[in-house]
This record gives C-alpha cells, sequence and structure tokens, in this order.
DNA sequence: CAACATTAGTGCTATATAGCACAATAACGG
DNA sequence: CCGTTATTGTGCTATATAGCACTAATGTTG
C-alpha cells in the first residue's frame, strides 16, 4: 500500500477481509463498537461503510445494522445473457438459434429481464460484462465445459441443448433419443428397412442420443447394423452436401436418410436432386429441428419439430427461481419433440435401390 | 418536502436546479464557497456534491474544481442495444435480421460493447432498460417514428434499413433503388420483358425503393407500367404464396417475378412448383437480401446481397463515435448491393406466356 | 397479566475544525 | 527576461461531537 493510502480504504480491505475469513458472517458490529475496536473514528468508519455499500458489499437495515451482502442476492441489474458459444461459427444466424433466441427475448420480456447476447467470454472482461448479469442462458457443447464452470462461479447458470458433465448445473434438453426413434418409425412404417444416418458432431449428447435412436430403431425391428450407412457429419449445410454424395457412392443407395439436423438435410435434398435423385419418390429425408425454412422448401421438409417455446420457457423459468434463490426440486428437464409430417418421406421406392 | 429531508438533498436539488436553469454552467464554485453562500457547513456541501458525482451529475478533478458532467458523457456501460420493433412478429428469427444481430455482435464485441436485443420499449421502463446502454441501433420502419423519437432524447441512436423522417438521426441504409435497377436490369439481359414485382410494405423508404427500382427499370427500358403486374405483398413467405396465385390468375403470366425479398420468392418458387410452373424453365424469380438459405434451396436463389457486413460496421462505428461525441461530417450513409446470380432466374421462355 | 414507559442500540444527519497534496498563479530576485 | 519561491484555491482525508428517529428488549405499574 501507499503512504497515502485513506484510511477508510484500510477499513474496507479489514471489512472486506474478515468477510472472506469469514471473521464477519452475517451481521456487522456496530459503527461505533467497530470505530472504538479499529481505533478509527467512527465517521471514518461510516465512510469506509458507505463505500462498501455502494460497491454492493454491504447493505444497511435502518435501526437495525449493517449486513453482509451474501454475493448470491446481490443487486439486480433484471439482465440476463444467453451465450453461444463462438465455436458455432453461423452464431445466432444458424436457424435454430435464432429461433432459440428469439423465444427466449419474448419470454424474458415478460418476466421484466432485458436479454444481452454474447459469444466470447475473456477472462480478462469476464468481469465487466457479468456483472451487468442476474443469470446465464448457455447453449452447452463440451467444448465450453470450462467457460461454463467460469460462468457457474460468478452467476446463476442454465444450460439447455446439451446437459453438462457437472450434474449440478440445471440443464433443459429434449429427448432426443425418442424424438430420432420416433423418426425411425416413421420410416419403417413407411416400409423403408434401409435407412442410412447421418450424424452431427458426435462430442455431444445432442449428437450421441440422436445415434443411438437411430440404433435403437433398427435393433427394435430387428435390422443389423451396417456401417456403411452411418456418414459423420458436422450438422452443417455443406456436410449435408457431402453425405448426400457419400451415400450415392454405395453401391446400394438407401431408401431413406435420418438427418441429425434440418441443415444437413437441406443439404442432401439439393445434392441428391442435382444427382438426378428425387425427394421423396426415391428416397426419404427426414430431418431435425424445424427450422423456419423446413415448411417453406421443396419437399416441404418432414422433421422433428424441437418445442422451442417450451424449452425457452423452461429455461427462462429455471433461471429466473435460481435467481430468486428458491429451492429447486427438479434441476434436469427433458421435453419432448414431436414429428412433423411433411412431404419429403414417402413410400419406399423398391426400384431406385440398385 | 417532508419535514425531515435531509440538508444535503436540499443541496443537492438546489445544483440540479441551478444546473437545469443554467444558473451553473460548467463549472462549480469552490465547496467551501458554496457553503458559505448556501449557508450549510462545508461537510454537508460535500456530502451532497459526493451524492451528486455517484449518480453522475457531476464529476470532480483533482485540484480542479468540480464541474457539470453533461448529460451526453454519461458513465458507460459498454453496452449498446439493438432494438427490433415487435411489429416484427418474427423477430430475431427472421433469417435476415438474424443475419444482422449475429453480424451486429461479432463487430460490437470488436469495439468491446456488449449487445442486448430489445423488442418492446414501455414507457414505465423505458428508464430501466435504457440506463443500463451506451447507445441504440435500431432497425427503423414508419410505425415506430415515435420510439425512436423517445430512444434519441436518452441516447444516442443510429437507424438502419430505413431512414427515419428525422434526418437528425442518423442513418445506414442501402440502395434499394439501384439494387432493384440491378436486378431489372439482370432479367432484361435475359430477353424477359414482361416482368411482375411484388412488393413488401410500402410504408418505408425500403419498400417504395424498391418499388421505385422497378418502375424505373421499367422507363428505362421503355416498357409501359402494367399495374396488373404488381402484386402487393408484405414481406412474408406467405405472401409470397399468395403472390404466385395472383400472378397465375392472370391471362398472361409474366417471364419474371421480382420480390421485394426472399422470403416471398421463397412462398412464389414453392406455390408456382405447386401450380406446375417450373422455377427457372418457365418463369424466373429474382429475390432480396440473400438470407442463408437462398443458396441452399432448390433452384438457388437470384438475389440480392445485402452488405451485412458493412452495414452492421458502419452502424456500431458510426454510434461508438456519436457515444464518444466525434464530430460526424456524414450522418447518413447509403450502402451498394450487389446482385448474387445462381439458378432462379433463366432466359425468357417464350412458350409460356399464353 | 397486560399495558405502558424506559432504555440501549442502531443507523442517519449535521456541523466544526485541521491539515494534506496538488496546480496555477502571482510575486520576487538575479 | 527567466527561474525560483510564495500564495492561493482546489478537492481530499480525518476526527470529534451532538442530536434525531426508530426498534427491540427490558422494566414498571395498575
Amino acid at each position: 500500500m501507499d503512504i497515502t493510502t485513506p484510511k477508510y480504504t484500510l477499513v474496507e480491505n479489514h471489512i472486506k477481509q474478515a468477510i472472506k475469513e469469514k471473521t464477519i458472517v452475517d451481521k456487522l458490529p456496530g459503527e461505533r463498537t467497530l470505530a472504538s475496536d479499529l481505533g478509527f473514528s467512527y465517521m471514518t468508519i461510516r465512510k469506509a461503510i458507505d463505500n462498501l455499500v455502494n460497491e454492493g458489499v454491504l447493505y444497511k437495515v435502518p435501526t437495525k445494522g449493517t449486513f453482509v451482502q451474501h454475493k448470491k442476492n446481490r443487486r439486480k441489474t433484471m439482465t440476463i445473457g444467453y451465450f453461444l458459444d463462438k465455436s458455432i461459427v453461423a452464431g445466432l444466424s444458424s436457424p435454430y438459434y435464432s429461433l432459440i433466441f428469439h423465444s427466449i427475448e419474448k419470454i424474458a420480456t415478460k418476466q421484466g429481464y432485458s436479454l444481452t447476447y454474447f459469444s466470447e467470454l475473456d477472462l480478462d472482461d469476464s468481469n465487466k460484462t457479468l456483472s451487468k448479469l442476474d443469470g446465464v442462458i448457455a447453449s452447452c457443447f463440451p467444448r465450453i465445459e470450462n467457460t461454463i464452470q467460469n460462468l457457474k462461479n460468478d452467476l446463476p447458470v442454465v444450460v439447455i441443448d446439451n446437459s453438462s458433465a457437472d450434474k449440478t448445473i440445471p440443464s433443459v434438453i429434449i429427448d432426443n433419443f425418442n424424438a430420432v426413434l420416433d423418426s425411425f418409425d416413421h420410416l419403417y412404417s413407411l416400409g423403408h428397412r434401409r435407412i442410412g444416418f447421418m450424424t452431427g458432431l458426435e462430442d455431444s449428447d445432442v449428437g450421441k442420443d440422436r445415434c443411438a435412436g437411430y440404433r435403437q430403431g433398427l435393433s427394435k425391428h430387428g435390422i443389423d447394423m451396417d456401417e456403411t450407412l452411418v456418414f459423420r457429419g458436422n450438422y452443417s449445410f455443406e456436410s449435408g452436401l457431402e453425405g448426400a454424395e457419400y451415400f450415392r457412392s454405395l453401391t446400394e443407395l438407401p431408401t431413406a436418410i435420418l438427418c441429425a439436423n434440418d441443415s444437413m438435410a437441406l443439404g442432401a435434398i439439393k445434392k441428391l436432386s442435382h444427382l438426378g435423385i428425387k425427394v421423396p419418390e426415391d428416397i426419404s429425408i427426414l430431418g431435425f429441428d424445424d427450422i423456419e425454412v423446413a415448411s417453406q422448401i421443396l419437399p416441404a421438409l418432414t422433421t422433428v419439430a424441437a418445442p422451442i417455446k417450451d424449452i425457452s420457457k423452461s429455461a427462462v423459468n429455471l433461471l429466473h427461481r435460481l435467481i430468486k434463490q428458491e429451492n429447486i426440486e427438479n434441476r434436469h428437464i427433458a421435453l419432448p419433440a414431436r414429428i412433423v409430417v411433411r412431404n419429403s418421406c414417402g413410400p419406399v421406392n423398391k426400384e431406385v435401390a440398385a
């Protein structure tokens, strides 16, 4: 410390220290008591306490005393954040995430929150950013577990899409397994037996569960697993193009392809059409997410509708209750997703397979 | 005032009043001077001034004096807002606005700003919301001129997409007129003469300018205006469907349709295909915006690429300079937009027109 | 036992006073 | 004329003191 450090900062530091060391837990001694204990004047102690109150470290109750502001019930900014890691390059311009964000905003506004979006989190300015927020909803991916942990130290966090490895973090996800299984059943009921699968990134629960749903569909109907019918994609439109080319290169084309999301399905449809293979006459394509254009393209995409509104509502409510420090019995919510039948899947066409 | 109003609040009010009445313009009298002038003690004056400094009304320069914090250079929150009125029901899930927002976020983050999204602005809590912001970028529509005016009173505002009727508000728009004119030229060069136009909402500059571009295209090439070739849409996918039906109902189908945005173009393509009219063989469709799916659908959409990145960059930079109170020579920026030729427009097919 | 009064503890307001550090300016001296 | 020195004005820290308003616990009284 400088020679010129004012005494009140010394007092401030002393109090902060005492709080950290739990010497002071809840209520501070009276101002006059503190003054004589620490050997500073009453007014100096007041100044120090005043500053700490302004900083939000302490709060006062008139005629009662001064108390420690336990970090958790800090001053409310009535702003929550939505975090979508920059590893999702399209960010909010991805059709799925833009639906999520839009929906979260509507619900958050209803609850009186403003919504901030961020896709990067430097440790340097994380404090600056996070101090503006009451809580964060994050789309979770395994590669950002560290970031989530950092967030969690400062704020209530609710994770959506994937659950975190850290099961203490509340999550809202959809039942990917059964949704894909339903899709499989749908294709099966149309007569399809040779069904391909285009995976997403398999580093996440979403990817794994959708894949597991596919495998379950196979075994449920007594179909042997054929590894050549699995194409490993990455959710992008481009990998949908590649996937279609891959399946085309097989000696026998599948009669239907389950895609782990809509963008890949779009890519597959486009490439297949280029290759002269008609959807759904020659091959059926099934997507996942029900992004806006799914119903607008030709053929209209049969897909699984992610319950965007429910996801958002659940996530905001969960977060709201965490912010209010309510007790939460069920920290992990899994929502069902239903298949939306449109025109990209049809009855099997035996002639094409060759 | 209560009997118990503390003197320092009286002093605070006195000072605020004096600032409002311009009795005090910049520098305050010395604290001791003030004390004797107002008849309160030095420490009381200090307390009052301290509070005003905390409120951001005044600021101090050590050994120099105390000064009025002119409203404009308020304390920075390093957060800017993006406002998209709720009258755009799809909000950020609209493909165009999600691109805009995503792009703004990337650039704002680079400049050290956080980005908040809001689509409603109650007058009640507008202060709560706006006090968290340094400035606002708003997508402007004529129907929200009032809101923009309110915003403008509190904060620097930059308007995008449309310019405001109030020309003092800086704006970043694209040159819709010439972009549509270019599109027209493109269709003309493919041999099209009977070219339909599907308008957007004509209450805004965007709508009017795109419409004017179409008319200019006609007159430039010496084609008579045929009002039956103009369908009044509202930018939605659904109105694209309706538009296609409308054109189909004409005794003679146009050989090409210029659409005021991509969503309508998508709708038109879908409906026309249903009606057995092939794009681009039978009819050419040209869009506007270059939303993500434009390149992903079949046929890939020939459209005008809105320079999203440039718009965002210009808007954020403008706003940043407004926040820093720099002098701005050019408050209105119009950016060129270029046509992206894909597969939805082809040479005219004389046989179809019948 | 219940109603009332007292008292101690709390934070809050207000004033008076004393000195420090710094910067700009005025006065002075070579 | 320039450089040094003194003066003045500024905000900043620190202390001591006096009284107010309110609450909760305690004591007192009918």
